[in-house]
DNA sequence: CGGTTCCCTTGTCAAGTGACCAGTAGAGTG
DNA sequence: CACTCTACTGGTCACTTGACAAGGGAACCG
Protein backbone atom coordinates (compact mmCIF):
# COMPACT_ATOMS: atom_id res chain seq x y z
CA UNK A 1 0.00 0.00 0.00
CA UNK A 2 1.41 3.53 -1.27
CA UNK A 3 1.62 5.69 2.01
CA UNK A 4 -1.27 7.70 1.01
CA UNK A 5 -3.53 5.31 0.85
CA UNK A 6 -2.15 3.97 4.31
CA UNK A 7 -2.75 7.31 5.91
CA UNK A 8 -5.84 7.18 4.24
CA UNK A 9 -6.49 4.05 5.90
CA UNK A 10 -5.40 4.70 9.15
CA UNK A 11 -7.46 8.21 9.31
CA UNK A 12 -10.79 6.26 8.11
CA UNK A 13 -10.37 3.61 10.86
CA UNK A 14 -10.14 6.52 13.02
CA UNK A 15 -12.92 8.29 12.04
CA UNK A 16 -15.06 5.38 12.29
CA UNK A 17 -14.14 4.53 15.64
CA UNK A 18 -14.64 8.33 16.60
CA UNK A 19 -18.11 7.87 15.27
CA UNK A 20 -19.02 5.18 17.28
CA UNK A 21 -17.76 6.40 20.61
CA UNK A 22 -18.81 9.52 20.44
CA UNK A 23 -22.22 8.37 19.03
CA UNK A 24 -22.40 5.48 22.14
CA UNK A 25 -21.01 7.94 24.96
CA UNK A 26 -20.95 11.68 23.69
CA UNK A 27 -18.38 13.73 23.27
CA UNK A 28 -17.21 14.34 26.93
CA UNK A 29 -17.22 11.02 28.06
CA UNK A 30 -14.94 9.49 24.86
CA UNK A 31 -11.64 9.63 25.32
CA UNK A 32 -9.18 9.61 22.63
CA UNK A 33 -7.21 6.69 24.04
CA UNK A 34 -10.54 4.82 23.62
CA UNK A 35 -10.67 6.27 20.26
CA UNK A 36 -7.86 4.91 19.25
CA UNK A 37 -7.86 1.57 20.62
CA UNK A 38 -11.32 0.54 19.22
CA UNK A 39 -9.31 1.83 15.84
CA UNK A 40 -6.35 -0.39 16.38
CA UNK A 41 -3.96 2.92 16.66
CA UNK A 42 -1.82 5.00 19.60
CA UNK A 43 -3.16 7.95 21.27
CA UNK A 44 -0.98 9.91 20.07
CA UNK A 45 -1.53 8.86 16.43
CA UNK A 46 -4.72 10.29 16.33
CA UNK A 47 -3.34 14.09 17.75
CA UNK A 48 -1.03 13.71 14.55
CA UNK A 49 -3.92 13.34 12.30
CA UNK A 50 -6.33 15.22 13.81
CA UNK A 51 -5.08 18.11 15.73
CA UNK A 52 -7.64 18.05 18.19
CA UNK A 53 -10.60 15.85 20.09
CA UNK A 54 -12.79 18.81 18.71
CA UNK A 55 -11.56 18.10 15.13
CA UNK A 56 -11.74 14.76 15.45
CA UNK A 57 -15.04 15.47 16.54
CA UNK A 58 -15.90 17.42 13.24
CA UNK A 59 -14.95 14.96 10.90
CA UNK A 60 -16.97 11.85 12.65
CA UNK A 61 -19.96 14.21 12.43
CA UNK A 62 -18.81 15.11 8.75
CA UNK A 63 -18.99 11.52 8.07
CA UNK A 64 -22.07 10.53 9.72
CA UNK A 65 -24.02 13.49 7.96
CA UNK A 66 -22.46 13.21 5.02
CA UNK A 67 -23.55 9.61 4.72
CA UNK A 68 -27.03 10.92 5.66
CA UNK A 69 -27.46 13.48 3.19
CA UNK A 70 -26.55 10.42 0.20
CA UNK A 71 -29.00 8.20 1.76
CA UNK A 72 -32.30 10.23 1.43
CA UNK A 73 -33.83 10.43 -2.23
CA UNK A 74 -34.32 13.04 -4.26
CA UNK A 75 -37.12 15.05 -4.08
CA UNK A 76 -39.30 15.86 -7.10
CA UNK A 77 -40.20 19.45 -8.78
CA UNK A 78 -42.94 20.80 -9.59
CA UNK A 79 -45.42 17.18 -8.87
CA UNK A 80 -48.67 16.64 -8.34
CA UNK A 81 -50.21 16.70 -4.39
CA UNK A 82 -50.62 12.58 -4.74
CA UNK A 83 -46.94 12.49 -6.30
CA UNK A 84 -45.57 15.00 -3.31
CA UNK A 85 -47.54 12.96 -0.65
CA UNK A 86 -45.90 9.86 -1.98
CA UNK A 87 -42.35 11.30 -2.19
CA UNK A 88 -42.86 12.62 1.32
CA UNK A 89 -43.83 8.78 2.46
CA UNK A 90 -40.94 7.57 0.22
CA UNK A 91 -38.61 9.99 2.69
CA UNK A 92 -39.94 9.55 6.08
CA UNK A 93 -39.38 5.73 4.85
CA UNK A 94 -35.49 6.41 3.62
CA UNK A 95 -34.95 8.15 7.10
CA UNK A 96 -36.27 6.00 9.24
CA UNK A 97 -34.20 3.14 7.56
CA UNK A 98 -31.33 5.33 7.81
CA UNK A 99 -31.91 5.60 11.66
CA UNK A 100 -31.81 2.42 12.01
CA UNK A 101 -28.48 1.36 10.57
CA UNK A 102 -27.30 4.95 11.69
CA UNK A 103 -28.63 6.17 15.52
CA UNK A 104 -25.45 7.92 15.82
CA UNK A 105 -26.99 10.70 13.77
CA UNK A 106 -29.38 11.11 16.14
CA UNK A 107 -26.93 10.98 19.29
CA UNK A 108 -24.77 14.06 17.47
CA UNK A 109 -27.39 16.06 17.15
CA UNK A 110 -28.74 15.38 20.94
CA UNK A 111 -25.48 15.36 22.27
CA UNK A 112 -24.49 18.88 20.82
CA UNK A 113 -27.48 20.43 20.95
CA UNK A 114 -28.06 20.88 24.11
CA UNK A 115 -25.10 23.20 24.78
CA UNK A 116 -24.72 26.48 23.45
CA UNK A 117 -21.42 26.26 22.47
CA UNK A 118 -18.80 26.29 19.38
CA UNK A 119 -19.71 22.42 18.70
CA UNK A 120 -23.24 23.17 18.22
CA UNK A 121 -23.11 26.50 16.42
CA UNK A 122 -20.90 24.21 13.59
CA UNK A 123 -23.37 21.22 13.30
CA UNK A 124 -26.07 23.46 12.88
CA UNK A 125 -23.81 25.78 10.28
CA UNK A 126 -22.33 22.59 8.85
CA UNK A 127 -24.76 19.57 8.94
CA UNK A 128 -28.11 20.95 9.98
CA UNK A 129 -28.81 24.39 8.30
CA UNK A 130 -29.10 22.53 4.80
CA UNK A 131 -31.05 19.76 5.43
CA UNK A 132 -33.68 21.57 8.12
CA UNK A 133 -34.14 24.43 4.96
CA UNK A 134 -35.05 21.10 1.98
CA UNK A 135 -37.21 18.98 4.97
CA UNK A 136 -39.16 22.18 5.87
CA UNK A 137 -39.18 23.58 1.93
CA UNK A 138 -42.35 24.18 0.11
CA UNK A 139 -43.87 20.74 -1.04
CA UNK A 140 -41.29 18.07 1.02
CA UNK A 141 -42.92 17.02 3.92
CA UNK A 142 -42.89 20.41 5.16
CA UNK A 143 -46.33 20.05 3.32
CA UNK A 144 -47.61 18.29 6.04
CA UNK A 145 -47.18 21.05 8.22
CA UNK A 146 -50.44 22.97 6.85
CA UNK A 147 -48.67 26.50 8.03
CA UNK A 148 -45.32 27.97 7.64
CA UNK A 149 -45.57 28.16 11.56
CA UNK A 150 -45.74 24.75 12.40
CA UNK A 151 -42.35 24.02 10.06
CA UNK A 152 -40.13 23.60 13.30
CA UNK A 153 -42.63 21.24 14.70
CA UNK A 154 -42.80 19.07 12.34
CA UNK A 155 -39.13 19.07 11.40
CA UNK A 156 -38.39 17.82 15.55
CA UNK A 157 -41.32 15.60 15.70
CA UNK A 158 -40.05 13.75 12.24
CA UNK A 159 -36.29 13.56 13.62
CA UNK A 160 -37.75 12.35 17.24
CA UNK A 161 -40.15 10.05 16.66
CA UNK A 162 -38.43 8.57 13.76
CA UNK A 163 -35.00 8.22 15.16
CA UNK A 164 -35.84 7.41 19.18
CA UNK A 165 -36.56 3.90 19.57
CA UNK A 166 -33.36 3.07 17.29
CA UNK A 167 -31.50 5.51 19.24
CA UNK A 168 -32.14 3.43 22.97
CA UNK A 169 -32.01 0.11 21.01
CA UNK A 170 -31.11 -1.71 24.23
CA UNK A 171 -33.41 0.00 26.53
CA UNK A 172 -35.83 -0.99 24.01
CA UNK A 173 -34.94 -4.52 24.17
CA UNK A 174 -35.09 -4.62 27.65
CA UNK A 175 -38.47 -2.89 28.05
CA UNK A 176 -40.71 -4.41 24.86
CA UNK A 177 -38.52 -7.62 24.69
CA UNK A 178 -38.20 -7.30 20.89
CA UNK A 179 -35.30 -5.65 18.75
CA UNK A 180 -36.29 -2.68 17.33
CA UNK A 181 -33.73 -3.54 14.45
CA UNK A 182 -34.73 -6.47 13.21
CA UNK A 183 -35.59 -5.56 9.46
CA UNK A 184 -39.27 -6.51 10.55
CA UNK A 185 -39.26 -3.89 12.92
CA UNK A 186 -37.83 -1.37 11.00
CA UNK A 187 -40.40 -1.62 8.42
CA UNK A 188 -42.77 -1.51 11.15
CA UNK A 189 -41.65 1.53 12.70
CA UNK A 190 -41.37 3.18 8.62
CA UNK A 191 -44.86 2.07 7.61
CA UNK A 192 -46.36 3.36 11.13
CA UNK A 193 -44.10 6.83 10.65
CA UNK A 194 -45.06 7.34 7.30
CA UNK A 195 -48.74 7.09 7.64
CA UNK A 196 -48.79 8.98 10.71
CA UNK A 197 -46.99 12.13 9.15
CA UNK A 198 -48.51 11.69 5.60
CA UNK A 199 -52.41 9.82 6.48
CA UNK A 200 -54.38 8.71 3.57
CA UNK B 1 -33.20 24.33 61.71
CA UNK B 2 -33.10 21.39 62.75
CA UNK B 3 -30.86 18.60 62.15
CA UNK B 4 -32.99 16.86 60.04
CA UNK B 5 -34.33 19.88 57.61
CA UNK B 6 -30.92 20.74 57.29
CA UNK B 7 -30.04 17.27 55.97
CA UNK B 8 -32.87 16.67 53.45
CA UNK B 9 -32.52 20.28 52.34
CA UNK B 10 -28.82 19.59 51.67
CA UNK B 11 -29.69 16.38 49.92
CA UNK B 12 -32.00 17.76 47.44
CA UNK B 13 -30.12 20.42 46.81
CA UNK B 14 -27.54 17.96 45.71
CA UNK B 15 -30.42 15.94 43.81
CA UNK B 16 -31.81 19.16 41.87
CA UNK B 17 -27.92 19.94 40.67
CA UNK B 18 -27.30 16.15 39.81
CA UNK B 19 -30.88 16.56 37.99
CA UNK B 20 -29.22 18.85 36.04
CA UNK B 21 -25.84 18.50 35.32
CA UNK B 22 -26.26 14.80 34.48
CA UNK B 23 -29.06 15.80 31.65
CA UNK B 24 -26.63 18.89 30.13
CA UNK B 25 -23.68 16.37 30.22
CA UNK B 26 -24.86 12.55 30.61
CA UNK B 27 -23.82 10.35 33.67
CA UNK B 28 -19.99 10.24 32.46
CA UNK B 29 -19.42 13.47 31.29
CA UNK B 30 -20.72 14.83 35.18
CA UNK B 31 -18.46 14.97 37.62
CA UNK B 32 -19.36 15.10 41.50
CA UNK B 33 -17.42 18.48 41.54
CA UNK B 34 -19.56 20.24 39.19
CA UNK B 35 -22.70 18.71 40.98
CA UNK B 36 -21.40 19.82 44.34
CA UNK B 37 -20.39 23.40 43.33
CA UNK B 38 -23.78 23.91 41.85
CA UNK B 39 -25.78 22.76 44.71
CA UNK B 40 -23.03 25.09 46.73
CA UNK B 41 -21.70 22.39 48.69
CA UNK B 42 -18.12 20.77 48.59
CA UNK B 43 -17.47 17.70 46.81
CA UNK B 44 -16.96 15.30 49.84
CA UNK B 45 -20.56 16.08 50.96
CA UNK B 46 -21.62 14.76 47.88
CA UNK B 47 -20.24 11.06 48.59
CA UNK B 48 -21.31 11.33 52.18
CA UNK B 49 -24.81 11.54 51.84
CA UNK B 50 -24.70 9.36 48.02
CA UNK B 51 -22.31 6.41 48.73
CA UNK B 52 -21.50 6.66 45.05
CA UNK B 53 -21.86 9.04 41.57
CA UNK B 54 -24.19 5.64 40.58
CA UNK B 55 -26.40 5.96 43.73
CA UNK B 56 -26.67 9.75 43.23
CA UNK B 57 -28.08 9.29 39.55
CA UNK B 58 -30.74 7.24 40.87
CA UNK B 59 -31.89 9.92 43.30
CA UNK B 60 -31.81 11.96 40.11
CA UNK B 61 -33.75 9.55 38.02
CA UNK B 62 -36.28 8.99 40.67
CA UNK B 63 -37.09 12.31 41.29
CA UNK B 64 -37.46 13.79 37.78
CA UNK B 65 -39.30 10.58 37.06
CA UNK B 66 -41.73 11.05 40.33
CA UNK B 67 -42.57 14.42 38.82
CA UNK B 68 -43.34 13.29 35.36
CA UNK B 69 -45.99 10.73 36.75
CA UNK B 70 -47.52 13.17 38.72
CA UNK B 71 -48.11 15.61 36.21
CA UNK B 72 -49.75 13.24 33.99
CA UNK B 73 -53.80 13.19 34.25
CA UNK B 74 -55.96 10.26 35.32
CA UNK B 75 -57.60 8.38 32.63
CA UNK B 76 -61.06 7.85 32.93
CA UNK B 77 -62.12 4.30 32.66
CA UNK B 78 -64.90 2.85 30.32
CA UNK B 79 -65.47 6.02 28.13
CA UNK B 80 -66.48 5.89 25.14
CA UNK B 81 -64.50 6.68 21.99
CA UNK B 82 -64.85 10.36 21.59
CA UNK B 83 -63.80 10.62 26.22
CA UNK B 84 -61.12 8.30 25.08
CA UNK B 85 -59.87 10.67 21.83
CA UNK B 86 -59.94 13.74 24.47
CA UNK B 87 -58.08 11.92 26.89
CA UNK B 88 -55.49 10.68 25.06
CA UNK B 89 -54.92 14.45 23.25
CA UNK B 90 -54.97 15.94 26.87
CA UNK B 91 -52.36 13.13 27.91
CA UNK B 92 -50.33 14.62 24.92
CA UNK B 93 -50.65 17.68 25.72
CA UNK B 94 -49.97 17.36 29.31
CA UNK B 95 -46.30 15.27 28.34
CA UNK B 96 -45.35 18.07 26.09
CA UNK B 97 -45.65 21.05 28.44
CA UNK B 98 -43.79 18.85 30.30
CA UNK B 99 -41.13 17.80 28.34
CA UNK B 100 -40.97 21.94 27.49
CA UNK B 101 -40.57 22.27 31.37
CA UNK B 102 -38.26 19.21 32.05
CA UNK B 103 -36.16 18.13 29.30
CA UNK B 104 -33.90 16.42 31.73
CA UNK B 105 -36.36 13.56 31.75
CA UNK B 106 -35.66 12.96 27.85
CA UNK B 107 -31.68 13.46 28.54
CA UNK B 108 -31.97 10.73 31.19
CA UNK B 109 -33.83 8.24 29.29
CA UNK B 110 -31.51 8.83 25.70
CA UNK B 111 -28.31 8.67 28.00
CA UNK B 112 -29.29 5.31 30.30
CA UNK B 113 -31.28 3.87 27.47
CA UNK B 114 -28.45 3.77 24.63
CA UNK B 115 -26.30 1.16 26.89
CA UNK B 116 -26.70 -2.20 28.05
CA UNK B 117 -25.89 -1.92 31.63
CA UNK B 118 -27.09 -1.91 35.23
CA UNK B 119 -28.22 1.47 35.13
CA UNK B 120 -30.31 1.22 31.93
CA UNK B 121 -32.10 -2.03 33.43
CA UNK B 122 -32.37 -0.36 36.87
CA UNK B 123 -34.29 2.97 34.22
CA UNK B 124 -36.30 0.33 32.52
CA UNK B 125 -37.27 -1.60 35.96
CA UNK B 126 -38.18 1.39 37.91
CA UNK B 127 -38.99 4.12 35.89
CA UNK B 128 -40.07 3.13 32.17
CA UNK B 129 -41.45 -0.11 32.96
CA UNK B 130 -44.96 1.37 35.10
CA UNK B 131 -45.07 4.09 32.33
CA UNK B 132 -44.73 1.92 29.15
CA UNK B 133 -47.54 -0.21 30.38
CA UNK B 134 -50.14 2.37 31.15
CA UNK B 135 -49.58 3.96 27.90
CA UNK B 136 -49.71 1.58 25.73
CA UNK B 137 -53.07 -0.06 27.74
CA UNK B 138 -55.98 -0.51 25.77
CA UNK B 139 -57.83 2.45 25.77
CA UNK B 140 -55.10 4.87 26.56
CA UNK B 141 -53.28 6.69 23.97
CA UNK B 142 -52.41 3.20 23.07
CA UNK B 143 -55.45 3.34 21.05
CA UNK B 144 -53.76 5.17 18.26
CA UNK B 145 -52.03 1.85 17.18
CA UNK B 146 -54.89 0.51 15.36
CA UNK B 147 -53.09 -3.10 16.45
CA UNK B 148 -51.13 -4.60 19.97
CA UNK B 149 -47.78 -4.92 17.56
CA UNK B 150 -47.59 -0.86 17.24
CA UNK B 151 -47.74 -0.03 20.59
CA UNK B 152 -43.95 0.13 20.96
CA UNK B 153 -43.23 2.46 17.79
CA UNK B 154 -46.14 4.50 19.06
CA UNK B 155 -44.40 4.44 22.61
CA UNK B 156 -41.21 5.96 21.03
CA UNK B 157 -42.50 8.03 18.38
CA UNK B 158 -44.83 10.03 20.77
CA UNK B 159 -41.76 9.98 23.20
CA UNK B 160 -39.18 11.36 20.92
CA UNK B 161 -41.51 13.72 18.71
CA UNK B 162 -42.86 15.30 21.88
CA UNK B 163 -39.18 15.77 23.60
CA UNK B 164 -36.75 16.53 21.13
CA UNK B 165 -37.82 19.95 20.29
CA UNK B 166 -37.14 21.07 23.86
CA UNK B 167 -34.30 18.40 24.42
CA UNK B 168 -31.80 20.49 21.76
CA UNK B 169 -33.10 24.02 22.51
CA UNK B 170 -30.56 25.29 22.14
CA UNK B 171 -30.04 24.15 18.66
CA UNK B 172 -33.67 24.94 18.07
CA UNK B 173 -32.89 28.59 18.72
CA UNK B 174 -30.06 28.93 16.81
CA UNK B 175 -31.43 26.61 13.66
CA UNK B 176 -34.81 28.17 13.47
CA UNK B 177 -34.50 31.75 15.48
CA UNK B 178 -37.46 30.78 17.69
CA UNK B 179 -36.89 29.67 20.84
CA UNK B 180 -39.69 26.54 21.71
CA UNK B 181 -39.79 26.83 25.24
CA UNK B 182 -41.61 30.24 24.77
CA UNK B 183 -45.02 29.67 25.65
CA UNK B 184 -46.52 29.90 22.09
CA UNK B 185 -44.30 27.80 21.13
CA UNK B 186 -45.03 25.47 23.51
CA UNK B 187 -48.48 25.83 22.93
CA UNK B 188 -48.12 25.05 19.13
CA UNK B 189 -46.62 22.05 19.98
CA UNK B 190 -48.90 20.62 22.25
CA UNK B 191 -51.30 21.56 19.42
CA UNK B 192 -49.30 19.70 16.02
CA UNK B 193 -48.43 16.55 18.47
CA UNK B 194 -52.41 16.06 19.34
CA UNK B 195 -53.29 16.42 15.87
CA UNK B 196 -50.80 14.14 14.68
CA UNK B 197 -51.72 11.37 17.44
CA UNK B 198 -55.18 11.92 17.36
CA UNK B 199 -56.22 12.93 14.67
CA UNK B 200 -59.79 14.52 13.70
C1' DC C 1 -24.64 20.00 81.40
C1' DG C 2 -21.59 16.40 79.57
C1' DG C 3 -21.24 13.03 76.13
C1' DT C 4 -22.59 11.30 71.81
C1' DT C 5 -24.03 11.57 67.22
C1' DC C 6 -23.54 13.01 62.64
C1' DC C 7 -23.40 16.71 59.09
C1' DC C 8 -19.76 18.66 56.87
C1' DT C 9 -14.80 20.25 55.50
C1' DT C 10 -10.25 19.44 54.08
C1' DG C 11 -6.71 16.74 52.20
C1' DT C 12 -5.12 12.75 49.76
C1' DC C 13 -5.03 8.82 46.59
C1' DA C 14 -4.63 6.07 42.24
C1' DA C 15 -6.53 6.12 37.83
C1' DG C 16 -7.60 8.46 34.15
C1' DT C 17 -7.59 12.79 30.75
C1' DG C 18 -5.81 15.62 26.15
C1' DA C 19 -1.88 17.46 24.36
C1' DC C 20 2.76 17.38 23.31
C1' DC C 21 7.57 15.79 21.87
C1' DA C 22 11.71 13.27 20.72
C1' DG C 23 12.82 9.30 18.23
C1' DT C 24 12.22 5.48 14.52
C1' DA C 25 11.52 2.95 10.43
C1' DG C 26 10.36 2.58 5.96
C1' DA C 27 8.23 4.42 1.75
C1' DG C 28 9.13 7.98 -1.67
C1' DT C 29 12.58 10.74 -4.41
C1' DG C 30 16.79 12.47 -6.54
C1' DC D 1 22.11 4.08 -3.66
C1' DA D 2 21.88 7.94 -0.42
C1' DC D 3 18.66 11.19 1.39
C1' DT D 4 14.37 13.22 2.84
C1' DC D 5 10.00 13.03 4.40
C1' DT D 6 6.37 11.38 7.18
C1' DA D 7 3.34 8.10 9.36
C1' DC D 8 3.78 6.24 13.65
C1' DT D 9 5.52 4.90 18.57
C1' DG D 10 6.40 5.44 23.40
C1' DG D 11 6.82 8.38 27.03
C1' DT D 12 5.75 12.57 29.69
C1' DC D 13 3.22 16.66 31.14
C1' DA D 14 -0.21 19.17 34.09
C1' DC D 15 -4.77 18.39 35.22
C1' DT D 16 -9.25 16.16 36.51
C1' DT D 17 -11.73 12.24 38.12
C1' DG D 18 -14.47 9.33 42.17
C1' DA D 19 -13.67 7.60 46.44
C1' DC D 20 -11.94 7.69 50.89
C1' DA D 21 -10.21 9.11 55.67
C1' DA D 22 -9.38 12.08 59.55
C1' DG D 23 -11.05 15.70 62.12
C1' DG D 24 -14.18 19.65 63.69
C1' DG D 25 -18.19 21.49 65.57
C1' DA D 26 -22.84 22.05 66.42
C1' DA D 27 -27.29 19.81 67.24
C1' DC D 28 -29.16 16.30 70.04
C1' DC D 29 -30.13 13.33 74.21
C1' DG D 30 -29.87 11.40 78.87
Amino acid sequence: MSRAEQRDATRQRIVDAAVTAFAEQGFQASSTRDIAARAGVTQGLVTYHFDSKDALWRAAATQIFGQLVGTLPERPRRASKAERHAAARAEIRAYVHFAAAHPEVFHFMVDAGRHDDDRMRWLVETCLEPRFSEITAEGGIGSVASNRALAPHAYYALLGAGSLIFAVAPECRVLTGADPTASAAVERHADFMAQLFVPD
